[in-house]
This record gives C-alpha cells, structure tokens and sequence, in this order.
DNA sequence: AAGTGGTCTAGACCACATT
DNA sequence: ATGTGGTCTAGACCACTTA
C-alpha cells in the first residue's frame, strides 16, 4: 500500500509559515518568534522547524542572521523574490522604469503563444501594451499576454487594468507567486511602433526579449515581448 | 578573543569528499558509500555528513534517491554543473556545438576588458579567436580573453591552444570552477567577419554577448563575446 | 526482507549581536 | 550577560527501491 499523501512536518511548517507571512501577520521587516517560539507553537522539534526556515530563506521569502533574529523579506517587484529586474543604465546602475499600459483588451491569443501558455487558440487572454518609462525617456516597448488558466474563473474579464508591478499585484491579489520564467532574446529590427515609441532610427537594432512566466506549479502566467535599446540600456543577466 | 578561522565540521566534510571526486576517487556514475560509512569514516554522526551531502546535491556534485544512494554526477561541459549553454535550435531542443580556434595570442587587453577582469591593463591575457560549428554550419563567432590571475603563474604562456570544452578544462586542469558569471545582451549589426564567418547579410542583425565568468571565489577568469544569429538559433535563459 | 536516503526528536554547545 | 541563530550528536523511525 503506497501513502501518496505524505507530507513531510517540516513542509507543512514551512507552508504554514509561508502563508501567515504572506497574509499579513508578519509584515515585511519584521522579526519573526524566535525558533524555539515558533517550535512550541507548531509542535515540533527546533531542527524540524529549522528545516522550515531554511528553506524559506533559499526562497528568500525570509533573511535569518545569527545574533538577531529571523526577518521577513520585504515583497515587491524589486525584491530578491522577483529576480526579474535585469536593466541597468550605462552607470551600470540598475534601473526600475515605471509603466504606462496604452491599451488593454481581452482577445484570443496567436497560436504560438497560445502553445506557450499550454492554453486553447479560443481562450481569451488579457493583452496589453504597455511603455516602460525612465527620467521621461521611453525605454521599452512591450506587449503581455496574461494566460487565464492559473487565475479563478472571470478575473480577466474584471479585471480592466494591470498595475504596475504586475508579479506583486498577482501574488498579493491571487496568491500566484512567479517562480521562474524562461526568456529567448533575439536580435530584430525596430517596426513602426517601436521607431515611435522609442524613438530610434530605422536601421538601429533592438534587443527583443520573449519571457514565458511559470508559477510555482510550473504553470504559464504570462507571455511577455519587450524591445529594448540595447545601445542605450543593458540587459544584464547572472547564470549559477 | 574570536576565532577568525571556524570553519564547521560539515563544510569540512563537504570540501574533503568534493576534492576526493574531482581527484577521481569516485568518477562520475559511481555510488558513494552510504551515509552511515562515511559518517564512520570522518568520524561525526549522520546529521553532520548529510548536511555536506545536501549542499553538494544543491550544486549539482551529486544526485541522492532515497532507497538508492548517492551517484556522483557528471562533470563535462554540458552538465549541470556548467549551466552555461543556452543555444537552442528550432525545434527547441538544446544544441551541444563543436569549437574551432582561429587564433591564440597573448596582449594586452582593451582598457574596458582590463577593468573588467579586474587586472592592470599591462597585464597580459591570452586572446582567442573561435567559431562553433554546428552540421557543418558556422552558427557562432566568438573572441575570449584569459585572465591571468586565477591560475598559476606563467600559465597562460605556456598554453598553446585551448580545448573545446574550457570550463572543465579549466576545472580539471587547474581546479578552478567556473562557478557564475554575468552576460548582458545587445543587439548589433554584423561586421565583416561576421559577415563572412557566419554567412549573414549586411542588414541581419545580430545578438552579441558578453559575458564575464567568475570562480568560486568571484575572481573573474574570462571574458567572452559571441555572435549569435538569432533568427536561426534560440538563446535561451532560465530564470529563478 | 534488507538496505538506502529522508524525517524527526531532544538536548548540548558554539558563534554572533545587542544590551 | 542575555538571547539569537548555527552546529552537532545519537538515536529512532519512515518511505522508497531492489532483490
């Protein structure tokens, strides 16, 4: 007889945890109980509990530091649980543009991307165009397919705008946390919106990136295709 | 008073057993002893030994299944310790490409090279011209810079060629793990060698990237710039 | 049934930051 | 001096694979 839903103490600790972090009992930038504290509570061991931590510091939903205490990582776009921030200016600074979405409609998706969401051609997505803007200049032109599947029933249609921060506003709103996204960058030339929008020259060549986003469940989110200005922004990556 | 040099017991562990399988003790496919001997081996309990087993199952040194044991894994440069190959064809499976050096030399590199391999611009690198051959076809063209000052001294100069395989070469040779590394992307028209060697039109653009290799001990060891047809290959990252 | 890694405990002691 | 996280132990039991 094979126990198929065994669950391991230390998981759902750690998902316990995790989701009273997540709901608001302790605030980003705060400390959590001690590990003897929350052992007691839970019941269990200070190494199972531990086991917990540990891995939710890897997630960086937490930062531990000896001497002090356990505090609560702060959740936003920027922060280190959404490692999807890869610009950077010539100072080699990084860069947080703010958005400007242009226009957004529900619409069925082209049948790559609709392969890419793992979605039928005649579900709807939401589509939106969006700028991304810095020190007023337009540095990113972008278009977002966002897949229904993963959210309840309806939310797109409601929805009728994206906010800025967009994994935030999913992971605050849903409870969907993007977990990892795999990105193809190709070399393309500018076509008409983008020589408007970003006001470069015909002949100059853009960076396109096409990001598919997955949530912990490995479950496509979204579809994202940005055209940078390679020349004027970097696009920067780190591999381990 | 405070001790400057603690280094836990684990880590110890951890260290000893990585030197004894890159020496060959244990080659790639072969199973470790099991928890329980090695413990007795190194003299600490189980806890001790697993948690150096765990951190070297997170960097990919070995694979454990439980019922099993423990496998040592592969080390060349396609498996997962070098997670540094990113080119995919159309068909999206991942391509392995040969290499062919046109040129080694040793220079002087660029001031900006310099600064980035943080050596002093009189410093000498070892230059090299390569392109990577797919079937025949010429799908890369790429210049790498050596620095001199993770490896031993003079051997750069007496290095007369490079291997295909540089990471472990790199590993194997000299110990010195590529163990991260920064890429930025850009978008570029071709120049004349790009023209030539990898069969593009004047007008077709082109993905460049450059990429900075660190070892263990975020000392840079190499500077890399590739050309990449981007219409014809994917290049492909995995964020998380 | 035997052997492996995976989980869990209860308790001790260490290193570090703060008071 | 106190309280925190970090390391370490010795032992028990569980889940999985293979024979």
């Amino acid at each position: 007889m094979k126990k198929i839903n065994f669950i391991p103490l230390y998981l759902q600790v750690k998902n316990d945890i995790l989701s009273r972090i997540l709901a608001g009992e302790w605030p980003p930038h705060t400390f959590l109980p001690n590990e003897f504290v929350l052992a007691e509570q839970y019941g269990v061991s200070q190494g199972t509990l531990r086991k917990g931590l540990e891995e939710l510091t890897l997630e960086k939903y937490i930062v531990r530091a000896q001497g002090k205490g356990t505090i609560v990582a702060p959740i936003d776009e920027t922060s280190s649980i959404f490692p999807f921030y890869l610009l950077y200016d010539k100072n080699n600074t990084r860069i947080f543009p703010s958005t400007e979405t242009l226009k957004t409609e529900l619409l069925s998706p082209p049948v790559h991307i609709a392969e890419k969401l793992r979605i039928k051609p005649t579900d709807s997505v939401m589509f939106a165009e969006r700028i991304r803007i810095l020190n007023g200049k337009t540095m990113l032109n972008e278009a977002l397919y966002l897949s229904p599947s993963p959210f309840p029933p309806d939310t797109l249609k409601n929805l009728k705008t994206l906010p800025n921060t967009v994994y935030a506003f999913y992971l605050k709103e849903f409870g969907i946390r993007i977990s990892h996204a795999i990105e193809q960058m190709i070399a393309v030339m500018p076509d008409e919106s983008d020589i408007q929008r970003l006001n470069v020259k015909p002949n100059e060549p853009l960076l396109m990136v096409c990001r598919i986003s997955y949530d912990v469940n490995k479950i496509p989110v979204e579809y994202r295709i940005s055209k940078i200005n390679s020349q004027e922004y970097a696009y920067k990556f780190k591999i381990n």
